[in-house]
DNA sequence: TTATATGCAAACCCTTTGCAATTCC
DNA sequence: GGAATTGCAAAGGGTTTGCATATAA
């Protein structure tokens, strides 16, 4: 479920690819991919951060261009976690489940497999094909509720 | 579920309940609320557009401070689509799950029972309490899909 | 060489905030 | 009267865009 890439492809597959789209190979493209296999659901903001801290003059807009070229090669995707910025992770992630805790903002994972009933649901009766990856559930958490 | 108020508060009751709570009733009060009964999950830019078709002179921040009002109170909640402004309805209106679809944008409503097992499921596992009408899923609707 | 990519600055959308004037109770 | 609310304008995040310069191929 939401892989578009071969697992292989993170070692240097990708690069043949982006050239043979006609793209280029640049310092960019690539300490941006690094960046966001390192952190993890990161946002644009802490992607610059740590990218800069190889190639200090690295601008926040070429940021989120390459994001969003990485994102159409499907080697990274983008979740929307309600508030603020949305947050990149590389597609070879195992897909999760994200838990949104409205009162103290904490994201906590949960395997696919908590929405695999409603994946069926949804497909069967409304034709709608589910990316699990985009997945935002919002509520309250454990420690939120007990107090 | 979700259902933090009477249904029958809709008529009036709020009014008295603002006024236990030390706020005032506002004309810009009683069209915001009217607004996003008529409306549907409609964003802040939309509710001022059709308040003002009654009171001009409103004022965008003040939809923005009434909404967080109508929502502490529990008589309107908000909704994150994924992209551009949260949309509002009132907390009387039928739980619903949001599928939006990242193709065209759509959003599609499914009943909450869509979602009952995932409910349960991170219930019991993460002691985490779902807020089904803060529900949004992605993904591709049955017309994306076969285009 | 030359089309693609970058950096920069400005603009954009959505939302929040400070403050003086207004209005509800 | 006096505190709560409003409108206005300005500022704040997050994101996109136009354009001149730099660079991969």
């Amino acid at each position: 479920m939401g892989r578009s890439v071969p697992a292989g492809d993170v070692g240097g597959e990708w690069k043949a690819e982006l050239r043979r789209r006609g793209y280029r190979l640049t310092p960019q493209r690539q300490l941006v991919l690094e960046a966001v296999g390192e952190l993890g659901h990161a946002t644009p903001e802490e992607i610059v951060t740590a990218v800069r801290r190889t190639a200090s003059g690295v601008n926040i807009s070429t940021v989120y261009r390459t994001l969003e070229l990485l994102e159409e090669l499907g080697l990274v995707q983008h979740t929307h976690l309600g508030h603020g910025a949305s947050t990149y992770s590389v597609s070879t992630d195992d897909d999760h489940v994200h838990l949104v805790c409205r009162d103290c903002g904490r994201v906590e994972e949960a395997p696919p497999s908590v929405v695999g009933p409603l994946v069926a649901t949804v497909a069967e009766a409304y034709g709608f094909t589910v990316d699990v990856g985009h997945f935002a559930v919002f509520g309250r958490c454990r420690a939120c509720s007990q107090a």
